[in-house]
DNA sequence: TTACTATTGTGAAATAGTTCACAAGTTAAG
DNA sequence: CTTAACTTGTGAACTATTTCACAATAGTAA
């Protein structure tokens, strides 16, 4: 969140931002960020606040943004190919490399300039491309099994749009994202407005 | 996450589940899933553990998925593409009604089954079509600008998809979804293994 | 009935996270 | 040079969340 306001700092020409300025971004207090962003280290000056352009490099170390990174995906269907088109993933330095799909009608044909691979040769093609991430979009039903294999390659982070509950080892970062979970706490806040929230 | 642990439980035929079992699901401990469901009212019996059905029945109406909800759509891009024809919506309750974009090619043909509306009149339309939601789908530059439409309409909760810090009301429920957040969230536990997380 | 195992609900204790408040440093104006 | 206005970095205070631990039941088997 910080990477993005600091983008928004940076194109509006400024050169310093304060803790203050920051915060009014993202509904924090001045002191959160400070104290976030000391976590880190000491980025500010006292009396100025702290230098746009730096801190935005800053963070962007930390966040691992300053390299690219080889991404994989599988299960070509609506939100795979939504996200095969998703803009701000390559701006990120996150790149797709290889999709793949169990579907005949869809292995080889070309998908935005990507072939589609056959999702029987996914271990031995993301090792073989050295794929550092891999975009599971895949049926509910297929979750685990194709999850496995990811596993099985070697890739240590997964990002998970299925909605299903998919176990990896401690040493895999897995993420998920439930498109249904958004809307569901949209009508709890909805049926809850005022008790809880 | 109950809810969702809950089907799984319900599907296997499990009459009741412990705690433990629901903490297992989820890298929790037991301890805070009884305090969770605690917050919300007194679900168990002792030396049982929670009934499925009847817990899962609680949870819907907490969550308030034990009604249909009117959504609507607006942006038939890529992502916005990928949203009408996800399945897990309409199973929860949430209908999407109607869909909007601004591009003249789109508007008025079919998708998916709903005619695309142009979004000059979305204020009207969310008004005569009784939309309880609004998921908003559109390049950033527009974002700012359909939001404020919404909230006119008097819509009381977004599902913001466009990577962009949206301003609303302090009446009005925004949730955002990042997908390249969520990529920067496994570049930062790949590059900081083991050092924070 | 009794003994034993399972399991909730919840105060109390322990952890974790946020905000306060202020010394220390920076800039600008007179 | 002095004063005033800012603003960081950070202990200390405060607030929130999580875990512990145990009384209170429920089921089962002898």
């Amino acid at each position: 969140m910080y990477y993005r306001s600091l983008s928004g700092f940076e194109s509006k020409g400024y050169k310093t931002v304060s803790s203050k300025d920051l915060a009014k971004e993202g509904k924090l207090t001045p002191a959160q960020v400070r104290k976030d962003l000391s976590f880190f280290g000491s980025f500010g000056t006292r009396g100025l606040g702290y230098p746009v352009k730096e801190l935005k490099q800053k963070i962007a170390q930390i966040l691992g943004l300053n390299r690219t990174w080889n991404v994989a995906l599988v299960g070509v269907g609506n939100v795979g190919s939504a996200l095969v088109s998703y803009k701000e993933f390559p701006k990120q330095g996150f790149n797709i490399k290889l999709l793949f799909d169990n579907d005949q009608r869809k292995i080889n044909k070309n998908h935005k300039g990507i072939k589609v691979s056959d999702v029987k040769n996914l271990t031995s093609k993301l090792k073989e491309h050295k794929i550092d991430m891999v975009i599971l979009a895949v049926p509910s039903s297929a979750a685990q099994r194709v999850t496995d294999d990811v596993v099985s390659a070697g890739v240590k982070s997964i990002l998970n749009f299925v909605p299903a509950n998919i176990k990896v080892p401690d040493d895999v970062t897995l993420r998920s994202v439930n498109m249904a979970m958004e809307l569901e706490h949209l009508s709890f806040s909805f049926v809850n407005k005022g008790s809880f929230e």
